[in-house]
DNA sequence: CCTACCGATCGGTAGG
DNA sequence: CCTACCGATCGGTAGG
């Protein structure tokens, strides 16, 4: 019986306390980005003034790392259960990227959504979160070079296309008529073009 | 004989002073965002202070809205003016594909990287960019509309993927073996889908 | 967890 | 275009 995170990708240890201002702080994180999120802000939601979230953590940039950290564990999990249901590299690939639009488009996303442009964070941090979004996206690697594509396209310039084409979903899907699962398909269907 | 702007956007008219201002600001907008360029950066690359650059431009925000606009209103000129040396809708789609790219990823592009993510800006502001944006978009509509694909892929999302395809390479290309021609001819190759 | 504060930085202005 | 400054906001800390 192996350890499951939970869907938030947030570890369940410590105090509650914390574990609840870990949930705020992504929240506002993905809806405003890392500037546009000050400490105060989390302290409103959380009902403290800003100066005292420092008894929880050591600093913003160490909160923000933790919880990129954090959901990026959680989304490597899923995505690698997901992927480890199918065996068709096509049908692989298509589970990768429904599992990847559950997480970036469910209403409450407390994690990835917006994690992705690090303009924003200051560069000694920049670097970290660089390396680790490089690791979650080798595993992205191992799909694409499983299928079997026509020549013209190049396999490095087809994985960044289709990973940087899920990141940014976020950036302008409303929920309406169609869902994650509906995108995801649509998605594999453009990106799908057979070796014949 | 039409008045033609250059290939920046910013019209060449007024003061020079204004004018160096302006493109100044631009390239500083585009590398470090609207909130991680203060009035005060772009004052030290002009050689004043941040305060003496009042007397040129009303406010950060009608600065922005003035270089998002002029950037707009040039790619919109320089992708219609490619679409209409083609025939076929899947040249003409690739060849605003190009020039988008072009504009996007020339070296000192002054222009419209990264004036897509508009999280940073204030609210009032925003909805004003995003109305001229949605129209930029509407080139697209058409370009889009006119390729016979398959009844499977829905026109809305197909234009969303691609544009926000587009819109999304600066943030990981980087100048290497491939040209933004072949960029753009690799993403033309993904997404095209001839309808059989 | 609060009070009370720090040094820094921000957009912007008056007055010359 | 500068000097000199404004009110606001930021991340963070000391001391209780």
């Amino acid at each position: 019986m192996t350890k499951r995170s939970p869907a938030h990708g947030l570890p369940d240890e410590g105090s509650g306390r914390r574990r609840q201002i870990l949930e705020i702080a992504a929240q506002l994180f993905a809806r405003k980005g890392y500037r546009g999120t000050s400490m105060r802000d989390i302290g409103e939601q959380a009902g403290v003034l800003g100066g005292s979230l420092y008894h929880h953590i050591k600093s913003k940039e160490a909160l923000f790392v933790e919880l990129h950290d954090s959901a990026l564990d959680a989304a490597e999990e899923r995505v690698a259960v997901a992927v480890a249901t199918q065996q068709d590299p096509w049908a692989r690939l298509q589970a990768a990227c429904t599992t990847l639009l559950d997480i970036q488009l469910a209403p409450d996303s407390l994690t990835m959504p917006m994690m992705n442009d690090f303009r924003e964070v200051p560069g000694p941090v920049r670097e970290q979160l660089v390396a680790r979004r490089d690791r979650f996206e080798n595993l992205f690697r191992g799909l694409v070079d499983a299928l079997a594509l026509p020549p013209n396209l190049d396999r490095s310039i087809y994985r960044n296309l289709l990973l940087s084409q899920l990141n940014t979903v976020a950036d302008w899907y409303g929920p309406g008529r169609l869902s994650p699962a509906d995108i995801a398909a649509q998605i594999v269907a453009i990106f799908r073009h057979d070796n014949d």
